[in-house]
DNA sequence: GCCAACGTTGGC
DNA sequence: GCCAACGTTGGC
């Protein structure tokens, strides 16, 4: 039996968007600084997840794409750096307080889904990413709702 | 441990 | 740019 999880992780795309990650091919996801998401990644994401790419803060805010879990949880090395603004001076390479994962592009949707649209659909109503306020950077998504999301658009 | 003040997120 | 919702901080 699969173990295989599914997430929700957003990012403004002004500084990191789908069409960066596709360039890039991998990257790792730092700059998380929220205890509930630190600990998903820390303790729940395995190599082999899958992910919604959520535009957020965009205009329209929506779905953009899928990609995979690559590296499980290691320390965000942007929260020791003096000059990056996601330094946190309580944390240390020794103590080090905040962690990230690496991920990889898998698919883009051929229309972003938007937020709204999510709001609309049947079975997404208690999905995390269209209850008022909430603001989690990572989400656990379930399989039901992974299968009707997915099942929303075409993927190039 | 409570909770007011503050800072941030993110939709609109 | 506004501001509601939320998370964190720190005085007590």
């Amino acid at each position: 039996m699969s173990t295989r999880k599914y997430w929700l992780m957003k990012c403004e795309p002004g500084s990191y968007s789908i069409d960066d990650l596709k360039r890039d091919g991998t990257t790792f996801w730092d700059g998380v600084r929220n205890y509930q998401a630190r600990n998903s990644m820390r303790d729940d994401m395995k190599p082999g997840d899958l992910a919604f790419f959520y535009h957020s803060n965009a205009e329209p805010p929506g779905i953009a794409g899928v990609m995979e879990i690559i590296k499980e949880g290691y320390p965000d090395h942007t929260q020791f750096d003096p000059n990056d603004i996601h330094c946190d001076p309580k944390a240390s390479p020794d103590n080090p307080r905040w962690m990230m994962v690496d991920v990889k592009f898998v698919s883009k949707f051929d229309t972003l889904i938007p937020l709204n649209e999510l709001k609309e659909t049947k079975g997404l109503e208690e999905m995390v990413v269209t209850k008022k306020g909430s603001r989690l950077s990572v989400q656990p998504v379930t399989k039901k709702e992974w299968n009707i999301v997915t099942s929303l658009r075409k993927t190039k």
